[in-house]
DNA sequence: ACAGCGTTTTGAACGTGTTCAAGAAGGGCT
DNA sequence: AGCCCTTCTTGAACACGTTCAAAACGCTGT
């Protein structure tokens, strides 16, 4: 059989498919940025690739399916700058304030069809969707950056309650901020990089508040609330147990 | 000048125009619950209906805007529903999942096509979002009913700190829920209905805690962070202030 | 060499949302 | 009545995403 192009070729040598596949997905990401997501068609995709549009729908599923691209640029250039922070700072709200704002800073680039993000990122049926299965990976790496920001925060002592979920919460207060920059229409979006750090502070306080007597029924509330919820999110369809009246 | 059809004919005598308009509404509406939104053409709506394409799109900007119907009757039939549990019931908590768990009953028959009202709701552009500038009526009746889910809830008392914000808040929270039920694949959206449940009792429980000394930081945070961040985000374009380094 | 068979590539054709130039309808004014 | 102007209506035409049957390609075993 001829050269199979089935998954990640770990290797040195692209194969032919996969260089196809590289190069329809690389002038679909420039002619994007030159232009703008709708306007630019499929047909002007394959032609400045020198494929035809079929060709196109061979690699990949749709036109939507090319600013999966986008995605991965943006978390792999996340992961990368985050490094050098983590290393260096040892204070929770400068720790969690800084992955917010490397963030802001590599995507700024793409804040004009980040639109387009999230129109699928709406869709539980995309697997564009942060919450979709298929992004499972992206996604378990993007909280494990949470994970780390809060372990190497040396100075603050996480309540034990919260440390299994208070990651995952993180990164959802993160999908928030994300909401809130594609809205953002002010200047540089200075009013995200605001929130970024007032969401630090904030978080970084009510980290260190929930140590005291009082909070102990609202931290277990929370608890308990994420800890039902949030996988039935990013599972979609929930396979653990959680059924109760469902079969007589 | 013949029958100038602008704003809502407040008395009783429909205009033609009303009627056409009307007779397209409720022949999308009809269609997209027989055979779901994206299999009714614009060519099936108009056919049905007994007008000509071009019509429809003389009403209506697109067949997104077809989808606002199901908005406004879902909010008008939230209100009245809301009425009565406002009216008996004085527990934070009880009124604040009633007025929740109202919407679930009344949006269920929608599900279906729900997530095409957030890809709408995704796009700050679209007229549709429920922060745009359109929406606002909608919105800020829908954040009345929490202003008085508050009012009302007489054994509480609202840190005045909290006052104004809260219901927004409590709006915001609400979009949360409904983000989630869209997201919900789960028989009957129980999931959804705990959900509600369960947050009602923590944004109760967290109100009532908000009174004590240790916390007045965390809430003096929260009130600063959405005072400044929620009319933004509302507003799409902020007009106040908030320019400091914008012209030399 | 060549037949066989997966893989890749092609481009015409289809369906659908949307636009637009042209016309019909319905009044007010002289 | 006849003209004019606004409002409403029409349906063909357009653009674009997507599909699909058929062809081209390239490797393997005989």
């Amino acid at each position: 059989m001829p050269a199979k192009n089935d998954g990640p070729d770990d290797g040195a040598t692209p194969t032919k498919s996969e260089q196809t596949r590289a190069l329809i997905l690389e002038t679909a990401m420039r002619l994007f940025q030159e232009r703008g997501y709708d306007k630019t068609t499929m047909r002007a995709i394959a032609k400045e690739a020198g494929v035809s549009v079929g060709n196109a729908y061979y690699y990949f599923a749709g036109k939507e399916h090319l600013i999966q691209g986008f995605y991965d640029r943006i978390a792999a250039e996340h992961q990368v700058a985050v490094r050098e922070i983590l290393d260096r700072e040892r204070d929770l709200e400068t720790r969690l304030a800084g992955v917010l704002r490397a963030w802001l800073d590599i995507a700024a680039p793409y804040h004009e069809f980040a639109v387009q993000f999230f129109k699928n990122a709406a869709d539980p049926d995309s697997p564009l969707s942060p919450f979709s299965p298929e992004s499972e990976h992206a996604r378990e790496e993007a909280i494990s950056v949470h994970r780390e920001v809060l372990a190497g925060a040396t100075k603050t002592k996480v309540p034990e309650e919260l440390r299994d979920i208070l990651p995952e919460l993180m990164w959802l207060s993160q999908m928030g901020l994300v909401l809130y920059w594609i809205f953002d229409r002010t200047e540089g979006r200075e009013r995200s990089y605001r929130l970024a750090e007032r969401g630090a502070r904030l978080t970084a306080r009510g980290v260190a508040l929930a140590r005291f007597r009082v909070l102990r029924p609202l931290v277990r509330e929370v608890h308990e609330l994420f800890t039902e919820f949030l996988p039935g999110m990013t599972n979609a369809i929930p396979d653990p147990a959680a059924r109760r009246r469902s079969d007589p």
